[in-house]
RNA sequence: GCCGACGUAGCUCAGCGGCAGAGCAAGGGACUCAUAAGCCCUUGGCCGGUGGUUCGAUUCCACCCGUCGGCACCA
């Protein structure tokens, strides 16, 4: 990419997003916590010309999928790879411009993960010991804590699970469960002894919080507070083998039943999924240019890691953990979690009808455009708590907002450019000050929402460009040329060049957050390529220029649309191998 | 039970030591280029509760209540 302006050193910038599990669809939650933000950061990064490099893939590993494909009669592989299909395009749908969207299966990734291994054990990192845990002996299997139910021991719920009761809260071991049954097949769990390998993250202890002291200067607070939490709670060893026939093969003889666990693998996917866009690319090193420190220590760019709360100490205390014990790669500058979306003020649900849970991607990208979930997904985004999803506030923010401020400040300006220029963008006379001050809050406008997205403030950033189309609306109102035009044509012709300086303005403003819309808007706007190409600053649009016949931008949402097509978002039910 | 984040206008959310903010909703007005969209004005909050620190607290501290998350074998 060759954006950058020529006082601008290009960084290199890693957009690592979180792996989607591919044990069913994603929901609009997991858009909003995780993947649309790191888009809109992306696109940002490419446009004022840093090197930037998005990774992701979808996390095949584990032993709920083993556990829905066993129901499905089908291999965890034909599941994982089945619902990997539908990810990716759901992810292409919603327009996440991923520069490798792989997946944990990859002979890459095995060479990564088993390297990651091999290297931590020579290094005295990783260590084997014997643990007893549950197995079913009718399905032949170990089972995890959460696969294991009975009654609790503190308050008697008959149906508590292996690692919480759901009725008291208290956290559980299987072990302590009075008549404990196996959620899969029901049978009486036994006791077995089994060998492991753990990492050994004690050992880390002194050089995370050394670490996180500094790194985490910018982190969001509910980040560090958890971090410090884990910290403040004495770091202990975590077993990263498990009794399964899926997933990374041990690479050590005499290890054919265990493989290495999903939580392992899937965090070095962001390196092997780097290292595989290399490859792809004929340049086998080009991982260096993100990942390799410099002889002083120093890592070469700035690496980010979007996720959702639920994921914040795998990615600041177990991956950085990793990666030191490996040495020599870079560590996470930023890890911008977002809390969670609620369903009409409900904890999300995947079991329940439409009207209480939150919609499947593959299902709203079917019923509405991709802009205006990314538009409502980013405005009202969790970024420092909860925040809540709800039909009538979807529906509201699209006509209210996108539609009416912005979609038709746009659409004004081009139609009236039409009936009365003929669609030719008229030659401004002497600009007055009310003139000058609009372009002045345009150019403003970039250096504002730029830095809003830098610091991955993504809400405010959508606002800042909002306020800019609101500030065009209240600018037209004022210039008034469909008055001016009958008594002083120059003074209309001014106006309307100026505005629609603005107007090309919003296209490059909008693009890294309503990538659709921003293109659609290119073209409406007589140019050429690909919006997606420009520069982060004003495009101007060059008087004499003759534009198409205008199109709205977006759709309003009437009621009845709604409800007609909420009335085809019939209950799903995707049984994702995970216990009840 | 322990740990963490959060609790601000009818709704969705900002702010985080010095007269309480935005968007939407609600009420009123002027206009007509526009998907009846936009613009202007107005109404509206003991900033979850109690105590403390401070000249001053929505903002800092303690405790309580509520919501959400985590508690290491879910990912």
């Amino acid at each position: 990419m060759t954006n950058a302006r020529p006082d601008h050193t290009p960084e290199y910038i890693l957009v690592g997003v979180a792996w989607p599990y591919a044990s069913g669809p994603r929901h609009l939650g997991h858009a909003a916590g995780a993947y649309v933000p790191p888009d809109i950061f992306a696109r940002y990064q490419r446009m004022i010309g840093n090197h930037v490099l998005m990774v992701s893939g979808s996390d095949m590993h584990g032993t709920p999928i083993t556990v829905a494909a066993d129901k499905r009669g089908i291999t965890p592989r034909q599941l994982a790879e089945e619902n990997h299909a539908g990810i990716a395009a759901s992810f292409e749908r919603l327009g996440l411009a991923y520069d490798n969207y792989t997946t944990t299966l990859t002979p890459t990734h095995y060479r990564v993960t088993q390297d990651f291994f091999t290297t931590l054990l020579d290094k005295g990192y990783l260590f084997e010991a014997t643990e007893t845990a549950m197995y079913d002996p009718q399905a032949k299997r170990f089972l995890p804590d959460r696969y294991v139910e009975g009654t609790c021991p503190h308050c008697g719920y008959e149906d508590a699970r292996g690692d919480q009761c759901d009725n008291c809260g208290r956290t559980l071991d299987p072990i302590e469960l009075i008549d404990p049954r196996s959620k899969i097949t029901g049978a009486t769990p036994e006791t077995r002894e089994t060998n492991h390998f753990y990492l050994d993250l004690p050992k880390f202890q002194t050089a995370l919080e050394a670490w996180v002291g500094e790194a985490s200067v910018n982190w969001r607070p509910a980040v560090t507070g958890f971090t410090q939490g884990w910290l403040k709670e004495g770091l202990r060893a975590r077993a990263i083998t498990r009794d399964l026939d899926w997933g990374v093969p041990i690479p050590l003889p005499g290890y054919d039943d265990k493989r290495i666990y999903v939580w392992f693998d899937a965090v070095i996917g962001y390196f092997s999924a780097t290292v595989e866009w290399g490859e792809l690319r004929g340049e086998p090193d080009a991982w260096k240019k993100w990942w390799a420190l410099d002889e002083h220590g120093r890592a070469p760019g700035r690496m980010y890691n979007f996720i959702g709360k639920d994921n914040v100490p795998f990615h600041t205390v177990i991956w950085p953990a990793m990666l030191m014990g490996y040495g020599g790669l870079a560590l996470p500058y930023d890890v911008p979690a977002n809390e969670f979306l609620t369903i009409d003020g409900m904890k999300l649900s995947s079991s329940r009808m439409y009207t209480a849970r939150l919609p499947f991607l593959p299902e709203a990208l079917e019923l509405f455009d991709a802009d205006a979930i990314r538009f409502f997904l980013t405005i009202n985004a969790p970024e420092n708590r909860d925040t809540d999803f709800s039909w009538d506030d979807f529906q509201r923010r699209n006509n209210d907002e996108l539609v009416a401020t912005y979609g038709n400040a746009v659409h004004r300006l081009l139609s009236f450019l039409q009936s009365k220029y003929d669609g030719v963008v008229p030659t401004p006379g002497d600009l007055t000050d009310a003139d000058r001050a609009m372009l002045a809050t345009m150019e403003s406008t970039f250096s504002e929402v730029g830095n809003d997205i830098d610091k991955v403030k993504l809400r405010d950033g959508l606002r800042g460009v909002m306020a800019l189309a609101t500030a065009l609306n209240r600018y037209l109102d004022d210039a008034a040329p469909w008055k001016t035009i009958k008594t002083d044509p120059e003074r209309a012709a001014t106006s309307l060049w100026t505005a629609l300086q603005v107007v090309a303005a919003l296209r490059v403003l909008s693009a890294p957050f309503l990538p659709f819309s921003a293109e659609r808007l290119h073209t409406l706007l007589g140019d050429e390529g690909s919006v997606h190409a420009l520069p982060w600053q004003p495009l101007g649009l060059p008087a004499g220029r003759s534009l198409p016949k205008p199109e709205p931008l977006f759709r309003k949402l009437e009621d009845d649309d709604l409800a007609a097509l909420l009335d085809r978002l019939k209950p799903t039910v995707v049984d994702t191998g995970e216990p009840t």
